[in-house]
DNA sequence: CATGAATGAGTGTTCATTCAT
DNA sequence: GATGAATGAACACTCATTCAT
């Protein structure tokens, strides 16, 4: 699985049985040509400095055709990051349900992020960096795409469930605990992908800190 | 204090003794003006859409004045956020010299960074979208900027007096968990700021979440 | 011949067989367009107060548009100059071929240039004005542009010639004797264009004087 | 004499008996330090990317102060321009005076306008490169500068004293004969201006061949 | 459908000139 | 008179988007 999870998979799920046609599945080609390309360019450029054209060249289709698949920059972009979270969240998924306890799945699901962010972290990079044009409107934008909600639903229920197994706190909202997890999680990725060195070669060697941090704190055990 | 902070206090307070000429008050003044005036646009706008006109109209000067004060567009965001920067730092230190045991250093910290932020929530729209024009340049430059370092090293010494004072764990080095202090406190103010319906009021009531978390981690006390 | 000669005749000679592809044909007359609308505009208010837009328009592109044949205003301007010389320089080859003695290169030689620019007073006026932004860089590009060093080796030739034929003296170097009857040339041509009255119509006419002066001196023949 | 040569004179001799007031005197020596920075600041950089700022600096005067003594920078460009006429006008007419015969006054003629410009050289860039912003405008304001046409009369003068005198031919107009003298000196400086080399390292040297070529042609004797 | 040349609005920046002090 | 900060029009160049082929 995933293998071409750029392949907007809506089309071809939606339908599981319904064999696509060369036209149909021509056309998701070569939208993943695009988007591949454009994840490129993006994690080099960042979204200002990175041109539709150099995205073009780079997928090797012409300027124009690009139009033909997204309906301006914006889309590419929010696209891109609509896929890169449906990638992270068919793997959480996926990987969890194997847990047979709770403290199973926080392991799991925090192993399985870091590694996501190791495997992909050049595209990781845009997420750090100026998001779009106005980010007034933009950043909501962002934050209202379907798949980012159900990605911090999917941390909520994660953070409930543990509660719910007196693995975890409960006299905070799931939803305040959820985000604090998150963040610790991008601390961690975010100091390693500044970290030019590279003094922590293996980003996954940090689940052991992220889950003691988390669950633990900082205090000292008295 | 801090209420002109937007004046370069270097030149001020070099020379605490002295009296500004009204031709140097004057410049630091318009400097100020448009300081200020840059903060509220880059806020509104993000840095690639906000434009050199935008911010010379809001101050009420012609463009090339702009170009008197700051050598171009990335040194007028540069000053800016080097100025935020200062301000915080210069309110840490003073705030937390108050307090007596790391405990009470720590509680300060944290108060004083909510509040900070609560007080500054259009800047700091700032810090998290578009950094600079080509990010792998210009983050670093960001990063690179003497006050954030500064920044990064308060808050490590803070975390060191604590292991010191036993009030922090040590099996794992002051910088990563510095690190991780800072990155919850920016979770909770992310989310806040997200919430445009503003459920949680008052960022400061925080405070104790915040604290509570970073030192007894969210698992269940057994 | 030299009917369109603003378009690059290298592209065109190189294949002499071969038709070009509509595609290429379109764009080398494209690149003709503006350069004639460079030449005009140019030649009307010189360097630095002709504006790409002024160009663009003249040529009814638009200001994008410029920016595809042409790298900059810089390469724009050389383009022209390199242009009309290669001009001037295939006609005085052609036409100096057909001479069979040194003197009548020589008269054709002066007759040529004189019609030449006469025909080209236009842009032949971009030649006595401003060159390019600092002249110490760019007086050096332009007098190191290839066909203008070829064009200076032609008339060294051409008085070498006349040397071995015992037209012209040679207790002179050749070089030195070439850029002297240049530079006759030249004054004859800029005091015919400031003249506006045009009181001497027909430029030409002037071929006897200056090869007259050039052979045998101001000095009254004793 | 010449020693403050960029006095305007025209003050100063035109009541040369009447002591200059310390006000006047003053202004004079101002206006003169301007057009001296003004010499070396064009010279360097040519016309247009000399900026009045360099040109204010370079004088140590405000910016503003270059506009008490000239309307603007056209202004200042051609009084410059005017001035170096006018000294060369003054030593020419001087030296030339000592001759006694047509031949010796050409000698004197060329040997001083090349010493002269091997002086001046850095100035007598400015001749050879942009003149003016509307070209159109500004040469036909450059050719009518009194002390240019003034200029030219004298050479004038010069070759119609020596036809007088049977020195040069009068089978065509003194005028322009005139003005091929005044090429080939030019073509001379330029030639010697553009050798970097400086191969010739002395372009007083030069004044033999001048006279030579204009007396007798470049045509071998027979 | 695919192409890529053409478009032209929009940007950062400069600099001659003015004018309040 | 002298100053130099302020002005703002102007310019080269870019790039998202369109559309004729």
């Amino acid at each position: 699985m995933n293998v071409n999870s750029l392949v907007e998979e809506r089309f071809i799920k939606d339908k599981p049985g319904v064999l696509l046609s060369r036209r149909q599945r021509d056309k998701l080609l070569r939208r993943s040509d695009i988007l591949r390309a454009a994840e490129h360019v993006f994690a080099l450029k960042g979204y200002y400095e990175a041109t539709m054209q150099d995205i073009a060249k780079e997928a090797q289709y012409a300027t124009g055709t690009v139009y033909l698949y997204f309906k301006d920059k914006d889309a590419l972009y929010l696209s891109l990051v609509e896929q890169k979270y449906k990638d992270l969240l068919s793997i959480l998924k996926e990987e969890t349900a194997k847990a047979h306890t709770a403290k199973e799945r926080l392991e799991i699901f925090i192993r399985e992020n870091l590694s996501f962010f190791e495997r992909n972290q050049n595209s990781f990079r845009i997420f750090f960096t100026e998001r779009n044009k106005r980010q007034t409107i933009k950043v909501s934008k962002l934050h209202n795409l379907p798949i980012v909600l159900q990605h911090r639903e999917f941390v909520m229920d994660l953070i409930k469930s543990s509660q719910d197994e007196d693995l975890v706190r409960d006299d905070f909202p799931a939803k305040q605990i959820a985000d604090m997890l998150i963040s610790i999680l991008m601390s961690v990725v975010f100091n390693w992908l500044r970290d030019e060195t590279k003094s922590t070669k293996n980003l996954s060697r940090m689940s052991d800190f992220v889950l003691d941090m988390f669950l633990n704190g900082a205090g000292k055990n008295k």
